[in-house]
DNA sequence: TTGATAACTTACCTTGAGGTAAGTTATTGT
DNA sequence: ACAATAACTTACCTCAAGGTAAGTTATCAA
């Protein structure tokens, strides 16, 4: 008896998004994916004749995502620290649940081997996220908020990759580094972290 | 016609981690190896049995070139910036080469698949390298010459996390983001980066 | 010089990976 | 209701991975 889904496609990525966060792309295979949803690893190659087209379907679904919170972010009606923390507690802290990490990092790391189609769409992911969060900084700096010295796009890049590296080391340290890490940012940042329970009751 | 070597271990331990930084711990292969040695994989089977054999051997080689280069650079009659400079000059962008990352950061990402015998071996070197960092930015803020909010372990986490990100980002975007990343590292501990040549005149 | 030992090679095994072909079963539009 | 199509399964192929066994050849110490 088959359990047939017309949504499979989206079990698929989803599945494999998990995985790459945890295992790395070239470390999860379709046997992996179809164990967890008990179909036969063929089924996926139904959907994904090849795993390169799961890895560019992969980076799609990263880009939707990135397209759709980051705007959200940017139109709420929220302080700079707000937004920055919502990046970080939502963005990071919640998709990146326990032991996963960005999924751009872990692409990154296996940029050597990964199928070469993919390679454009990462490299574009990276700069709209570092673009997303440039902006942040910058209203923040203009509406006083914020305080650092250097350009923003240089502090931008600081404190997302401070926040990548973050989530890679939380995998082996435990969650402290991650804590202790985006609280001397917001305070670099001449601010002072807002807890996930706080963020909900003034966002 | 063989050509024997007596420290075919040390060849061996080079090709490997060159192979690590590049490719990760799960996609090289004892035949990578062998092909670059020109040696056949049994051959790396008799020096280390098993992969994690080789993989625990790694990890010893990165504790003892630790060991050496951080010992070397606290002893040394430099300011604080100096020493700081020359962890980034020397143990990251030289040793982590052009398209290399370094080796720890390889590591965690990885460490869902990685034998057990080599996770706590990591977690020590993670360690260790942070405490170093934090004893040279400790040194730098009691003589005055680095100045930032914040506890000097969470500053050096933020240091230390960015630098390592860096470099992955730099494989992806060019080495830019690793020059600009450096600079705005050193312009928020109230300093000014030295340029490599710079820092063979003054050290 | 000779025997022990370390450094190999050849030849193999097993497993799991990505991938394909051909068939079967469910769903859907007409 | 019925054909077309999409969602599968079974059964296979090939290749490369880690690993082993048994033999060969160089090296070195007595």
């Amino acid at each position: 008896m088959q359990t047939r889904s017309k949504n499979r496609k989206a079990q698929i990525i989803s599945v494999a998004m998990d995985l790459l966060q945890t295992r790395g792309f070239e470390n999860f295979s379709y046997l992996d994916i179809a164990n967890r949803l008990a179909i036969t690893k063929a089924s996926i190659h139904h959907h994904f004749p090849k795993k390169e087209d799961l890895g560019v379907a992969l980076c799609q679904a990263i880009q939707d995502w990135h397209e759709v919170e980051f705007s959200k972010i940017l139109r709420a009606d929220m302080s700079a620290q707000q937004k920055l923390n919502t990046y970080i507690n939502a963005n990071l802290r919640y998709a990146c649940g326990k032991n996963k990490i960005c999924p751009l990092s872990s692409l990154q790391v296996d940029i050597a081997s990964l199928p070469k189609a993919m390679q454009p769409g990462l490299k574009a992911l990276d700069e709209h996220e570092l673009g997303f969060i440039t902006q942040v900084l910058s209203q923040g700096r203009e509406q006083g908020e914020f305080h650092f010295v250097g350009d923003t796009k240089g502090q931008a890049m600081v404190v997302v990759l401070a926040c990548k590296a973050a989530l890679q080391y939380s995998r082996v340290h435990g969650n402290d580094i991650f804590e202790q890490t985006m609280a001397q940012i917001m305070t670099l940042l001449g601010s002072t972290a807002i807890a996930p329970e706080e963020l909900e009751k003034t966002g």
